[in-house]
Formats: structure tokens, sequence, C-alpha cells
DNA sequence: CGAAACGTTGATCGTCATCAATGACGGTGG
DNA sequence: CCACCGTCATTGATGACGATCAACGTTTCG
């Protein structure tokens, strides 16, 4: 749930260490729980997240959001917009104070041209995302609640991050007072067998 | 919901009239119903569909079916899991006679490597995938069934396609008795107003 | 000054009514 | 025989509303 990807940081850190003669990569600071991106609006620049996590989620016409995903070191936002020249389709707003490289784009279509080291690893990444957006779609659409919520803990009880309620209700797509109840009703069934730190993770939740 | 990529057909026609020496890139044909890519296989080639349609699924642990998307002409399967070297996500089944340019991976790789126009084209799809893949999983988690349905009917009133109610149904993420009764009640709560080519559509599959 | 009392706020839960979606089963009609 | 529908019971998930409780700061009074 919390992605990253290391092999980007670390290609970006040392163009940015050694190539960076023209200032074309700037490292920018926010606090916690800024908006950097918005929905809708147009976009100049692509961030790779140097330090801190960000939620990326769309808004919905009727009011709800859905956390795409958790996003962390490494990981690449607004370059689908600038592929594929269009506005925002999410926000990103960060959970904690953080640190991004910001990218211009004709910088970042350059580099795509220029450097095949870039592009794989690019091409890596939006691999990753198209297979975990996929499979949680159709885990999230064939499953009850109760498994989607299972698994989400399970992936927070390993990757041991602390998200707000908040946020993972709206990971499911559903109210807090619904993930509320859920985990209520996962706790009176004693629907954890085995796992220790999930159970713990459950007692303190509930 | 008829996903098709133009430029990565005519960019491998373009190379298998002309640049196909070694024979690295094959015409395959499959007949209606034929199943040529299989969940959790390896695979060694990936394929560019030339002609026909074709459905891209999940078979869930649970029996249930889930349709990731309907591939048309010029649309790569098989590609994330040569580039992330794993065992294939998803089933891709023919809903009618296909062909399809088959491609050994170590020459997918291989162009990904020398061609900047291929790679090019290839981020592009793999972009359309994530917008796509990403909007529908919010839109189906936050709104309710009839709203999916409605905007399944529109998508496929004006795409002009026709596919079985099995896979509108396995799209939706339900059975076909759900389908069923959910496009009756769209008809008898009369809910689409306005649009004619969608109406007739209903009227047709209720 | 310090402790007790008070009010405010936000998060959570119990409860109830309701809506959304499903599964089963038998019937109907092409 | 197969696709579809009526019906009924049931489960899944939600929204609303009021009650509760803990946290915190402020006020009040001995």
């Amino acid at each position: 749930m919390l992605r990253t990807n290391l092999a980007f940081l670390s290609f970006i850190e040392r163009f940015y260490a050694e190539n960076n003669q023209e200032k074309n990569i700037t490292l920018k600071s926010f606090p916690s729980g800024f908006r950097f991106i918005e929905q809708g609006e147009k976009i100049r620049n692509i961030y790779i997240i140097k330090e801190g996590i960000t939620k990326c989620f769309i808004s919905e016409e009727n009011g709800k959001d859905f956390i795409i995903e958790f996003l962390g070191k490494g990981e690449v936002v607004g370059e689908l917009e600038v592929l594929k020249r269009i506005d925002c389709l999410c926000n990103i707003e960060t959970l904690s104070e953080a640190t991004a490289y910001s990218i211009p784009d004709h910088f970042f279509l350059k580099l795509i041209r220029e450097n095949i080291e870039f592009t794989e690893i690019l091409l890596q990444e939006l691999s990753t995302r198209i297979i975990q957006t996929s499979t949680r779609a159709s885990f999230q659409q064939l499953y009850t609640l109760e498994y989607g919520l299972i698994k989400l803990l399970r992936l927070q009880a390993e990757e041991n991050i602390n998200v707000s309620k908040e946020d993972m209700a709206a990971y499911l797509g559903i109210s807090v007072r619904s993930f509320n109840r859920t985990l209520q009703q996962l706790k009176t069934k004693n629907a954890i067998n085995g796992d220790a730190s999930l159970k713990m993770l459950l007692e303190q939740l509930a």
C-alpha cells in the first residue's frame, strides 16, 4: 500500500549531484498536509519524492474521495499528465513533512528521449502501477469489505506505517463510520487467526 | 471500454513489412473463444493485436471473474509480464476470430533499448492504461451499480460494439442475474433521459 | 496559587431504518 | 435446452441521530 521506488530515487539523486549544472532539477520542501498537486489543474513539473509520505487520491463529484495509493521514497507523480498532456487526474497531498525533486516537463521528456536508463526505470514504475491498480480493483470489486479490510491491515502491519483512519477508509472507498464498524465486526468475530502482529494492530484500532 | 492503439499497430505493421528479415515477428491467428494467455503461466512472447476483439480478465480464487478491459486493434498484451519477469496476471481470450503479431520477449526488450519511437508509443500505452484503470476503480468503488451500468451502456453505445451479457456483467464485477436485474430497474425507473442511442440499447437488452 | 468544576470539541459507538446487491428456486417462453 | 424473470429471503453496506468518553483548556472558588 505504500509504494516506493528506490531505483528511481538513486538515479535522480546521482543525476542531481552530477549533471545538474543547468539547474533543471530543484529540490522542494512541503509541510505536512500540503496539497502540491491539485486535481484538474495544469502541471508543468513532475516530482520525485525524496523523503516523506504522500497520498494520491481522486475526488469524485459526489464528494467522496478514493485513495489510489500512498507514495513514498522514489515515487514519481505528474508524469502521466506530462506524457499525455492532460490536466491532473488526482490530488497529491503530503501526510508528513516531505521533500521532492521537481523536474520541468520539457526536461522530463528530454530525459526519456536521451537516457535509456531513466526510461527503463520509468517503464518499470508504470508497469508496477498497472499491476497493482488492476489487481486491487479486481479484488475490491469481487470480495466483501471484510476481506478488503483484512488485506489492508495486513499490508499495513507488514510495512509498519501508520495512516489515519480517515485515510484507510478512503483507501477502501468507504466512510469512517463504515470503517470503524467493520473493524469492530472483525474483532468480535475473531476473524483473524494466527497472525500476531495483525491481531495487535486490530486491538489497537478497534 | 474497448481500448485500441492505432499508433502501435501501424508501427508494428511497418516494422513487420520492412525490418523482419530475421523473422522475429510472426503473425498468428486464433479462433473465437480461444484463450491464448492463461493466468499464472509463464510467457515468452508478447502479442500485438492486429484484428479482432479480446478480453483481458482476472479469475479470482472465489471463482469470480473481473474483466480488466476489452482489447482491440493495436493493443499489446504480455508486456508487463516480460518487463517485470513475472507470471501472467490475467487471462486473454478472443471474443471473435483474431490475429496478432507475436514478438519474442528478448526482441521486445531489444526494441525498447534500441528504438525510441517504439518506447514512446509503449509509454503512451502504459500511461493510458493507468489512467483508465485508476479512474474506473475509483468510479466503481464510489458509485452504485446503477451508475456503473449506465456508464457502461453509454460507452458501449458510443463505440458501437456488442459484448455478451456475461462479459458485461464480468466487467462490472457482478453476476448475470444481477446484471439483468439492474437493467430492468433502469428501464422501469426510466432513468435514462435524453440520449436516444442509449435508450435503444437498453430496450434491446432488457 | 492550586484544585475542582465546567464547557468545548472531536472521535467513537449503539441503535434503527433503509438501501444495495446477492443467491436460490421455480416458472415461462422461445 | 437455455436464457430470462418473478419472487422471497438474506446479506452487505450505509446514513442518521443521539449517547458516551476522553482530551484539553478555561473558569471559578477555597
